[in-house]
DNA sequence: CCCTTACTTGAATGAGTGTTCATATGTTTC
DNA sequence: GAAACATATGAACACTCATTCAAGTAAGGG
């Protein structure tokens, strides 16, 4: 047993290097569980569900959801700011698609693992 | 354009209807939201990558992400409750693994987009 | 021009969350 | 049995976040 910086006692010393060996960078496992928060919101799954089937603009969405212009507006800057959402602009009315089809993999294989349990 | 019960106007009738038939019971969304921010935290993405690698107990997670063992069990009871995680105990010393290969997949389909951008 | 409409945005608020600290539990060792 | 140790857990704290509300922008219609 040895006691590191942080006066935890290590067991397995040499399974710790081996999994610190293997852990990719600490920049990518943050941008990892940012894309998930992302995920990790109902509105935002309803909304890119949504958009899978079809392209909607935002009281679209705001009537499909039941929920005010303004807090699908808010979701959808979000969603924009990581890429994952793009919008078209006719007249006044923004349209919202999908911009990248790895995310809804993501909540495919998400869903089908909830659907299962 | 109509009207609809929450006062917000509706563009396309048509698509809303085509969104809504396809969409999953809200109920799975919920849950699918709440796998997604599960994994929405660095702490966590960074224990499941790690026991991905090799079980550990719970001082080896504290010493691997330099982080108080009360941190770390905090995080796993969460990873517990949703059957991510399963451990072992060997007397005094609880070793913990993965319990759901779906989770994994998800985070290595995330690890891999990032990765690409 | 003014009014309506579709959307955006900033501030505020209430709910939720990760870590810390202190304490409790259960196990081993002396 | 007492001390040491690995975990677990409850409360507290700072912090984040989703929605609401109010105000602002930009486009179209009368």
């Amino acid at each position: 047993m040895v006691q590191d910086s942080c006066q935890v006692t290590v067991i397995n010393e040499q399974r710790i290097a081996q999994a610190q060996a293997q852990m990719p960078d600490e920049m990518i496992l943050v941008e990892v569980a940012e894309t998930f928060k992302l995920l990790g919101d109902p509105t935002r799954v309803k909304i890119l569900q949504a958009l899978a089937v079809t392209e909607l603009c935002v009281c679209d969405l705001a009537a499909l959801l039941e929920m005010t212009s303004s807090a699908i507006s808010h979701q959808l800057r979000l969603l924009r700011a990581r890429g994952i959402v793009r919008y078209r602009k006719e007249g006044k009315i923004v349209y919202y698609s999908l911009d990248d089809n790895h995310v809804q993999t993501l909540v495919e294989v998400s869903l089908r693992h909830v659907e299962e349990c």
